[in-house]
DNA sequence: TTATCTGCAAACCTTTTGCATAGAT
DNA sequence: ATCTATGCAAAAGGTTTGCAGATAA
Protein backbone atom coordinates (compact mmCIF):
# COMPACT_ATOMS: atom_id res chain seq x y z
CA UNK A 1 0.00 0.00 0.00
CA UNK A 2 2.91 2.48 1.16
CA UNK A 3 4.56 1.02 -0.88
CA UNK A 4 2.91 1.45 -4.20
CA UNK A 5 2.81 5.18 -3.65
CA UNK A 6 6.85 4.60 -3.02
CA UNK A 7 6.83 2.92 -6.51
CA UNK A 8 4.72 5.09 -7.88
CA UNK A 9 6.61 8.44 -6.93
CA UNK A 10 9.66 6.56 -8.01
CA UNK A 11 8.51 6.14 -11.48
CA UNK A 12 7.51 9.67 -11.67
CA UNK A 13 10.70 10.84 -10.84
CA UNK A 14 12.37 8.48 -13.42
CA UNK A 15 9.87 9.39 -15.88
CA UNK A 16 11.04 12.86 -15.51
CA UNK A 17 14.70 12.33 -15.72
CA UNK A 18 15.36 12.88 -12.16
CA UNK A 19 18.36 11.47 -10.34
CA UNK A 20 17.24 9.31 -7.79
CA UNK A 21 19.76 9.33 -5.18
CA UNK A 22 20.21 7.45 -1.75
CA UNK A 23 19.15 10.33 -0.03
CA UNK A 24 15.93 11.72 -2.55
CA UNK A 25 14.87 7.62 -1.93
CA UNK A 26 15.27 7.57 2.07
CA UNK A 27 13.17 11.21 2.32
CA UNK A 28 10.69 10.23 -0.42
CA UNK A 29 10.12 6.94 1.53
CA UNK A 30 10.22 8.84 5.13
CA UNK A 31 7.22 11.32 3.60
CA UNK A 32 5.05 8.60 2.05
CA UNK A 33 5.23 6.45 5.19
CA UNK A 34 4.83 9.17 7.62
CA UNK A 35 1.88 11.01 7.78
CA UNK A 36 2.82 13.23 10.56
CA UNK A 37 3.10 16.38 8.69
CA UNK A 38 7.00 16.89 9.78
CA UNK A 39 9.01 20.19 9.03
CA UNK A 40 12.38 19.68 7.35
CA UNK A 41 13.82 19.59 10.78
CA UNK A 42 11.76 16.71 11.85
CA UNK A 43 12.63 14.42 8.98
CA UNK A 44 16.61 15.51 9.16
CA UNK A 45 16.31 14.65 12.45
CA UNK A 46 15.05 11.07 12.13
CA UNK A 47 16.83 10.38 9.36
CA UNK A 48 19.84 11.63 11.27
CA UNK A 49 19.03 8.93 13.80
CA UNK A 50 18.67 6.30 11.36
CA UNK A 51 22.40 6.94 10.83
CA UNK A 52 21.61 7.89 7.73
CA UNK A 53 24.71 9.63 5.60
CA UNK A 54 21.89 13.20 4.91
CA UNK A 55 22.66 16.57 5.36
CA UNK A 56 19.60 19.48 5.97
CA UNK A 57 20.78 21.28 2.41
CA UNK A 58 19.70 18.05 0.86
CA UNK A 59 16.57 17.41 2.82
CA UNK A 60 15.60 21.30 1.68
CA UNK A 61 16.81 20.44 -2.08
CA UNK A 62 14.34 17.02 -2.09
CA UNK A 63 11.59 18.68 -0.27
CA UNK A 64 11.45 21.31 -2.97
CA UNK A 65 11.64 18.57 -6.16
CA UNK A 66 9.09 17.03 -4.43
CA UNK A 67 6.98 20.02 -4.70
CA UNK A 68 7.61 20.87 -8.12
CA UNK A 69 6.04 17.26 -9.09
CA UNK A 70 3.50 17.81 -6.93
CA UNK A 71 4.52 14.67 -4.81
CA UNK A 72 3.98 16.69 -1.55
CA UNK A 73 2.61 19.57 -0.46
CA UNK A 74 3.85 22.43 1.92
CA UNK A 75 1.52 23.18 5.21
CA UNK A 76 1.61 25.77 7.64
CA UNK A 77 0.08 25.77 11.09
CA UNK A 78 -0.82 28.73 13.07
CA UNK A 79 2.50 29.02 15.26
CA UNK A 80 4.65 29.31 12.11
CA UNK A 81 6.37 26.50 11.02
CA UNK A 82 6.52 24.67 7.79
CA UNK A 83 5.43 21.27 7.08
CA UNK A 84 4.74 18.71 4.77
CA UNK A 85 3.13 16.09 3.44
CA UNK A 86 3.19 13.27 0.68
CA UNK A 87 0.36 13.96 -1.61
CA UNK A 88 -0.48 10.65 -2.92
CA UNK A 89 -4.44 10.46 -2.75
CA UNK A 90 -6.51 13.27 -2.72
CA UNK A 91 -6.76 14.96 0.18
CA UNK A 92 -7.17 18.03 2.29
CA UNK A 93 -6.50 19.22 5.69
CA UNK A 94 -7.93 20.45 8.68
CA UNK A 95 -5.78 22.22 11.07
CA UNK A 96 -6.53 22.71 14.99
CA UNK A 97 -6.25 26.73 16.23
CA UNK A 98 -5.58 25.88 19.39
CA UNK A 99 -2.65 22.70 19.51
CA UNK A 100 -1.64 22.90 15.72
CA UNK A 101 -2.55 19.56 14.97
CA UNK A 102 -3.09 18.98 10.89
CA UNK A 103 -5.10 16.18 10.00
CA UNK A 104 -5.91 14.69 6.70
CA UNK A 105 -9.50 13.92 5.24
CA UNK A 106 -10.13 11.68 2.91
CA UNK A 107 -13.78 11.29 1.47
CA UNK A 108 -15.46 10.68 -1.79
CA UNK A 109 -17.45 14.22 -1.35
CA UNK A 110 -14.06 15.99 -1.08
CA UNK A 111 -13.53 14.94 -5.33
CA UNK A 112 -17.05 16.46 -6.26
CA UNK A 113 -16.09 19.57 -4.19
CA UNK A 114 -12.77 19.94 -5.44
CA UNK A 115 -13.92 19.66 -9.36
CA UNK A 116 -16.95 22.51 -8.62
CA UNK A 117 -14.30 24.87 -7.24
CA UNK A 118 -11.81 23.86 -10.27
CA UNK A 119 -15.33 24.38 -12.63
CA UNK A 120 -16.07 28.15 -10.74
CA UNK A 121 -12.44 29.53 -11.14
CA UNK A 122 -11.95 28.56 -14.53
CA UNK A 123 -15.34 30.14 -15.03
CA UNK A 124 -14.86 33.73 -13.58
CA UNK A 125 -10.97 33.93 -13.80
CA UNK A 126 -9.77 31.97 -16.76
CA UNK A 127 -7.12 30.27 -14.96
CA UNK A 128 -6.03 27.04 -16.58
CA UNK A 129 -6.26 25.16 -12.98
CA UNK A 130 -4.27 22.24 -12.28
CA UNK A 131 -4.73 21.59 -8.44
CA UNK A 132 -5.93 23.55 -5.48
CA UNK A 133 -4.87 23.43 -1.70
CA UNK A 134 -7.88 23.32 0.67
CA UNK A 135 -7.71 23.80 4.31
CA UNK A 136 -10.02 24.23 6.89
CA UNK A 137 -9.68 25.65 10.80
CA UNK A 138 -11.15 24.70 13.62
CA UNK A 139 -11.18 23.31 16.88
CA UNK A 140 -9.79 19.33 16.97
CA UNK A 141 -12.33 17.16 19.31
CA UNK A 142 -9.87 17.27 22.45
CA UNK A 143 -9.19 20.91 22.12
CA UNK A 144 -13.14 21.29 22.30
CA UNK A 145 -13.36 18.71 25.36
CA UNK A 146 -10.47 21.01 27.16
CA UNK A 147 -12.70 23.54 26.81
CA UNK A 148 -15.80 22.03 27.54
CA UNK A 149 -17.14 22.71 24.18
CA UNK A 150 -17.92 19.13 23.54
CA UNK A 151 -21.55 19.23 23.66
CA UNK A 152 -21.77 22.37 21.26
CA UNK A 153 -19.69 20.43 18.73
CA UNK A 154 -22.37 17.44 18.92
CA UNK A 155 -25.22 19.43 18.05
CA UNK B 1 -17.16 51.07 0.29
CA UNK B 2 -13.22 50.62 1.34
CA UNK B 3 -14.63 53.39 3.91
CA UNK B 4 -17.41 50.71 5.86
CA UNK B 5 -14.88 48.15 5.69
CA UNK B 6 -12.25 49.68 7.55
CA UNK B 7 -14.59 51.26 10.14
CA UNK B 8 -16.13 47.56 10.28
CA UNK B 9 -12.71 46.68 10.94
CA UNK B 10 -12.04 49.44 13.32
CA UNK B 11 -15.33 48.27 15.18
CA UNK B 12 -14.28 45.05 15.70
CA UNK B 13 -10.71 45.78 17.07
CA UNK B 14 -12.24 48.28 19.66
CA UNK B 15 -14.80 46.29 20.74
CA UNK B 16 -11.93 43.69 21.31
CA UNK B 17 -10.15 46.80 23.71
CA UNK B 18 -7.49 46.44 21.01
CA UNK B 19 -5.31 49.55 21.56
CA UNK B 20 -5.69 51.97 18.30
CA UNK B 21 -2.73 53.63 17.54
CA UNK B 22 -1.43 55.66 14.63
CA UNK B 23 -0.03 52.65 13.28
CA UNK B 24 -2.78 49.99 13.51
CA UNK B 25 -4.88 52.28 11.91
CA UNK B 26 -2.82 53.42 9.12
CA UNK B 27 -1.53 49.82 8.78
CA UNK B 28 -5.47 48.41 8.44
CA UNK B 29 -5.99 50.86 6.06
CA UNK B 30 -3.24 50.33 3.71
CA UNK B 31 -4.57 46.61 3.55
CA UNK B 32 -7.98 47.94 3.48
CA UNK B 33 -7.08 50.05 0.26
CA UNK B 34 -4.81 47.89 -1.43
CA UNK B 35 -5.89 44.68 -2.39
CA UNK B 36 -2.67 43.66 -3.92
CA UNK B 37 -1.81 41.06 -1.34
CA UNK B 38 1.35 43.06 0.02
CA UNK B 39 4.19 41.36 1.88
CA UNK B 40 5.58 42.83 5.56
CA UNK B 41 8.54 44.67 3.70
CA UNK B 42 5.95 46.09 0.94
CA UNK B 43 3.60 47.61 3.85
CA UNK B 44 6.63 48.84 5.94
CA UNK B 45 8.47 50.53 2.47
CA UNK B 46 5.05 51.87 0.76
CA UNK B 47 4.04 53.55 4.38
CA UNK B 48 8.00 54.81 5.08
CA UNK B 49 7.48 56.68 2.03
CA UNK B 50 4.73 58.35 2.77
CA UNK B 51 6.39 59.95 6.10
CA UNK B 52 4.65 58.00 8.60
CA UNK B 53 6.44 56.94 11.69
CA UNK B 54 6.56 53.13 11.83
CA UNK B 55 8.67 50.94 12.22
CA UNK B 56 9.17 46.87 10.80
CA UNK B 57 8.68 45.36 13.97
CA UNK B 58 5.50 47.19 14.50
CA UNK B 59 4.31 46.19 10.52
CA UNK B 60 4.99 42.37 11.77
CA UNK B 61 3.26 42.87 15.21
CA UNK B 62 0.47 44.60 13.68
CA UNK B 63 -0.05 42.28 10.89
CA UNK B 64 -0.17 39.15 13.89
CA UNK B 65 -2.99 41.28 15.47
CA UNK B 66 -4.82 41.23 12.63
CA UNK B 67 -4.64 38.02 11.69
CA UNK B 68 -5.68 36.90 14.99
CA UNK B 69 -8.90 38.60 14.54
CA UNK B 70 -9.09 36.94 11.21
CA UNK B 71 -9.16 40.51 9.61
CA UNK B 72 -6.59 39.62 7.07
CA UNK B 73 -5.26 36.46 6.53
CA UNK B 74 -1.58 35.46 5.18
CA UNK B 75 -0.77 33.99 1.79
CA UNK B 76 2.08 32.33 0.36
CA UNK B 77 3.31 31.88 -3.42
CA UNK B 78 4.66 29.68 -5.05
CA UNK B 79 8.56 31.53 -4.68
CA UNK B 80 8.17 31.04 -0.72
CA UNK B 81 7.36 34.63 0.13
CA UNK B 82 4.51 36.16 2.14
CA UNK B 83 1.71 37.78 1.34
CA UNK B 84 -1.51 39.10 3.08
CA UNK B 85 -5.06 40.05 2.55
CA UNK B 86 -7.45 42.36 3.85
CA UNK B 87 -10.58 39.66 4.43
CA UNK B 88 -13.71 41.17 4.62
CA UNK B 89 -15.84 39.69 2.39
CA UNK B 90 -15.81 36.10 1.71
CA UNK B 91 -13.14 35.00 -1.00
CA UNK B 92 -10.62 32.38 -1.79
CA UNK B 93 -7.53 32.63 -3.73
CA UNK B 94 -5.95 31.58 -7.16
CA UNK B 95 -2.09 31.59 -7.89
CA UNK B 96 -0.42 31.37 -11.37
CA UNK B 97 1.99 29.21 -10.58
CA UNK B 98 3.90 30.50 -13.60
CA UNK B 99 4.22 34.47 -12.71
CA UNK B 100 3.27 34.34 -8.81
CA UNK B 101 0.15 36.69 -9.32
CA UNK B 102 -2.39 35.89 -6.69
CA UNK B 103 -6.11 37.17 -7.33
CA UNK B 104 -8.50 37.18 -5.29
CA UNK B 105 -12.27 35.38 -6.04
CA UNK B 106 -15.55 36.09 -4.96
CA UNK B 107 -18.67 34.70 -5.81
CA UNK B 108 -22.19 33.31 -4.34
CA UNK B 109 -21.22 29.93 -5.78
CA UNK B 110 -18.64 29.98 -2.96
CA UNK B 111 -20.58 30.62 -0.30
CA UNK B 112 -22.36 27.51 -0.84
CA UNK B 113 -18.90 25.14 -1.60
CA UNK B 114 -17.48 26.85 2.06
CA UNK B 115 -20.62 25.22 3.66
CA UNK B 116 -20.17 22.09 1.96
CA UNK B 117 -16.84 21.96 2.97
CA UNK B 118 -17.76 23.00 6.61
CA UNK B 119 -20.19 20.75 6.87
CA UNK B 120 -18.57 17.52 5.50
CA UNK B 121 -15.09 18.30 8.07
CA UNK B 122 -17.64 18.66 10.81
CA UNK B 123 -19.03 14.96 9.89
CA UNK B 124 -15.56 13.44 9.62
CA UNK B 125 -13.04 15.04 11.58
CA UNK B 126 -15.69 16.39 14.87
CA UNK B 127 -13.99 19.36 14.35
CA UNK B 128 -15.57 22.67 15.50
CA UNK B 129 -14.96 24.43 12.19
CA UNK B 130 -14.39 28.05 12.18
CA UNK B 131 -13.38 29.16 8.85
CA UNK B 132 -11.28 27.62 5.66
CA UNK B 133 -8.38 28.65 3.45
CA UNK B 134 -9.42 28.13 0.09
CA UNK B 135 -6.33 28.61 -2.83
CA UNK B 136 -6.36 27.47 -6.18
CA UNK B 137 -3.29 26.76 -8.55
CA UNK B 138 -3.02 27.10 -12.57
CA UNK B 139 -2.20 29.50 -15.25
CA UNK B 140 -3.37 32.79 -15.25
CA UNK B 141 -4.71 33.93 -18.91
CA UNK B 142 -1.45 36.24 -19.66
CA UNK B 143 0.84 33.05 -18.71
CA UNK B 144 -1.03 31.14 -21.18
CA UNK B 145 -1.14 33.47 -23.79
CA UNK B 146 2.61 33.45 -23.14
CA UNK B 147 3.23 29.88 -23.76
CA UNK B 148 0.51 29.54 -26.81
CA UNK B 149 -1.91 27.74 -24.45
CA UNK B 150 -5.23 29.82 -24.62
CA UNK B 151 -7.19 27.83 -27.09
CA UNK B 152 -6.68 24.89 -24.85
CA UNK B 153 -8.37 26.65 -21.78
CA UNK B 154 -11.10 28.03 -23.79
CA UNK B 155 -12.30 24.57 -24.84
C1' DT C 1 -2.20 57.20 35.48
C1' DT C 2 -0.99 52.98 33.79
C1' DA C 3 -0.84 49.30 30.99
C1' DT C 4 0.39 48.64 26.44
C1' DC C 5 2.63 49.88 22.05
C1' DT C 6 6.45 51.73 19.33
C1' DG C 7 11.02 52.00 17.43
C1' DC C 8 15.51 50.57 17.26
C1' DA C 9 19.02 47.28 16.77
C1' DA C 10 20.66 43.12 18.04
C1' DA C 11 19.64 38.25 18.16
C1' DC C 12 17.55 34.33 16.20
C1' DC C 13 16.29 30.75 13.20
C1' DT C 14 15.17 28.91 9.00
C1' DT C 15 16.58 28.53 4.40
C1' DT C 16 19.93 29.23 0.71
C1' DT C 17 24.43 29.29 -1.38
C1' DG C 18 29.24 28.23 -3.02
C1' DC C 19 32.44 25.01 -3.60
C1' DA C 20 35.01 20.72 -3.44
C1' DT C 21 33.98 15.87 -3.43
C1' DA C 22 31.08 11.94 -4.35
C1' DG C 23 28.11 9.35 -7.08
C1' DA C 24 24.11 8.11 -10.59
C1' DT C 25 23.49 7.02 -15.20
C1' DA D 1 33.01 9.86 -18.43
C1' DT D 2 29.98 13.22 -17.53
C1' DC D 3 26.83 15.73 -15.39
C1' DT D 4 24.39 16.43 -11.32
C1' DA D 5 23.76 15.87 -6.25
C1' DT D 6 25.74 15.92 -1.71
C1' DG D 7 27.70 17.83 2.48
C1' DC D 8 29.67 21.33 4.88
C1' DA D 9 29.89 25.76 6.69
C1' DA D 10 29.22 30.29 5.87
C1' DA D 11 25.85 33.83 4.40
C1' DA D 12 21.52 35.54 3.73
C1' DG D 13 16.88 36.72 4.68
C1' DG D 14 13.01 37.14 7.19
C1' DT D 15 11.06 37.45 11.77
C1' DT D 16 11.32 38.09 16.72
C1' DT D 17 12.95 40.11 20.96
C1' DG D 18 14.43 43.26 24.77
C1' DC D 19 14.34 47.52 26.39
C1' DA D 20 13.68 52.51 27.01
C1' DG D 21 10.70 56.00 25.81
C1' DA D 22 6.08 57.27 24.06
C1' DT D 23 1.14 57.12 24.16
C1' DA D 24 -3.96 55.47 24.05
C1' DA D 25 -7.58 54.95 27.08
Amino acid sequence: MAQDEYLHALKILRNHKVRLTPQRKTILNYLVNHHTHPSVEMIYDDLKQHNDSISIATVYNTIRLLLDYHLVIELKNGDGSTHYDYFGQPHYHVVCDNCGKITDVFTDEFTDLSTSLDEITRQQTHYLVTRNDIEVHGLCPECQAKFGLLAQAEK
